[in-house]
DNA sequence: TGGCGTCATAAGGGTTCGGTTAATCGGGGC
DNA sequence: GCCCCGATTAACCGAACCCTTATGACGCCA
């Protein structure tokens, strides 16, 4: 019974699947699926079984997760108690949604390390596994939706709007229904694809089918091709804002839409959170983070660059 | 960072050396010693270092050691819970110390095993590694004296002793003054060799030199060399009983002898001990556990003794 | 200044771990 | 009935783990 192992066995219960485990740890799916039968070996119980929604616990497995899941987290206080006993820097894991890594999360993330002594990191996951991610202990920090369960707190609003080239067919009418979307080419970014993810809820709702869907490695990609009249695009309203006024994109108008929505900030409760987090979350009640959050492109300035992002992308 | 690693770092912390946390368990010294330098240099710590009362915890020793021991427990936690879950056989680690292994804890668990389906090992252990052994869950139940801080309960009052063959010098003389025995042979087990034993408590205060004691494999073993006029040895009163009554032994008159004393059942505290753990202790009210704890001989009846109990020699 | 007890390191070997790619199995949906 | 996706198994490999015995280093004490 090793750590390793455990880890493996308590993502896999709580994303529901091998694959997605994989995914999170940054791993093949053989080294998953190997940890978790060496581990069923050892205690001599099936642990996981494949149930209708995915894996499911077994009674013996509904014992050990809670188990392992304290063992995994102690692990985690373990190397930060001794990092922290030799004044080593912190470190600050952060983990958002694709939209967010891309325009908010960077800014924000470079203003924080600017005026605090951190090592930070930004990695991109779907807000299915952010909850499994922040839990196990894999990242301090969750941008994105809301996040059932755990800490959040609402860092800014957004609007999310419909764009398309300004030559789209349906950039001319007064008035959009929903139902004239469904059977469009829908460009979006790794979150679009992301059923829990705001614009995964949209295109539910719309009732888009799979083979519309094109997922572009960034959304300012996704938003060029729609510039292109490759089809439409999900928008936030202030980051397009930009686009819109020199006349690349138009917002259509919708039914239902602009959709006032918020993003969070999520960690463990106050008991169990790392300080550097907590950190974070008091940064964004400060100017400073409001300035750096809207900023319409994400960039950040020069000066404010020098002490380096370190960006792992962990998809 | 394995357990391994972090249960050896936890035992030396405990009890204070490498080489008693290697004989806890049961490996040689330079394995407690690379796990421990594996662990080290892992979280870049000495976590441990040479000082005057053996070795000495660091400042990030000093966080780690609680987490540590900690997530040993949960492993322990972890194995148990599943064994539960699917109707194993439950075990029931006893340690003891020699005296008490000799001839009290055999006759107690076979008539405990007689009545509980439980697979139940006995191990010998001096009274200072027991607290450590329980804490960490190497053991469930220990049986000796009395330990600070764990939970234990009185289990039978004894009176120790001093005896000498019936030609031995001091035999003969009404009163015997303390000073008279520092000089003597004594003939003790292990248990004699342990300064945290009552025993050992005794030969301190006698201020007996420690080239003076001889250490016998059992204490029935110490009494047989008595009784060969080779020395001076504790007893136990109704365990000596007998020799006594046949002659071959006689009760030296040592002022402040007989000593009232009591061995103490002690477990972890309620919430964190095994359910057989508190069997056991519940066992001890019974006349049954009565009975064959205050045999004279610690024997068996050979129709007790189909349930075997297996012994584990932990010394 | 030896001796002694204790911890650390060296050298070596067997086992497990943790990962890979590629192939196979199995169940649900069309 | 077939197909596809996800889980598992097979085969393999390097590295780490964990133990051993033997030897070196260190502090302490007579």
């Amino acid at each position: 019974m090793t750590l390793t192992q455990l880890e493996a066995f308590v993502l896999v219960a709580r994303l529901g699947s091998v694959k997605a485990a994989a995914r999170a740890l940054g791993v093949s799916e053989p080294a998953v699926s190997g940890a978790l039968s060496a581990l069923r070996q050892h205690l001599n119980d099936p642990l996981l079984a494949r149930g209708a929604g995915g894996m499911e616990l077994t009674a013996g497995g509904q014992r050990l997760l809670p188990i392992a899941s304290q063992m995994v987290n102690l692990a985690a206080d373990a190397e930060d108690a001794i990092r922290e006993s030799q004044g080593a820097p912190e470190v600050l894991r952060v983990v958002a949604t694709s939209t967010v890594a891309e325009y908010v999360a960077r800014p924000l993330i470079t203003a924080f390390t600017a005026r605090t002594k951190v090592e930070a990191t930004l990695g991109v996951a779907t807000a299915t596994e952010m909850p499994a991610l922040l839990t196990e202990r894999l990242a301090d920090v969750g941008l994105g939706p809301q996040l059932g369960a755990l800490e959040g707190k609402p860092m800014m609003r957004y609007r999310l709007v419909v764009v398309a080239g300004r030559r789209h067919r349906l950039a001319r009418r007064e008035r959009v229904e929903p139902g004239m979307l469904a059977d469009q080419d829908w460009l979006v970014d790794a979150s679009g694809a992301d059923p829990a993810s705001e614009v995964g809820v949209l295109l539910a709702r719309l009732r888009v089918p799979e083979a519309r869907i094109r997922v572009f490695p960034s959304l300012g990609a996704a938003w060029n091709a729609a510039a292109d009249g490759e089809g439409v695009a999900p928008g936030v309203a202030h980051l397009v804002a930009p686009e819109v006024v020199r006349g690349r994109l138009a917002v259509l108008p919708v039914e239902g839409t602009p959709v006032d929505l918020l993003w969070h900030v999520t960690t463990l409760g106050a008991d169990r959170r790392s300080p550097m987090a907590t950190r974070l979350r008091r940064f964004l009640d400060t100017p400073d983070a409001m300035q750096a959050i809207h900023r319409a492109d994400g960039s950040v300035p020069v000066s404010r660059f020098r002490p380096p992002v370190y960006v792992t992308l962990w998809s």
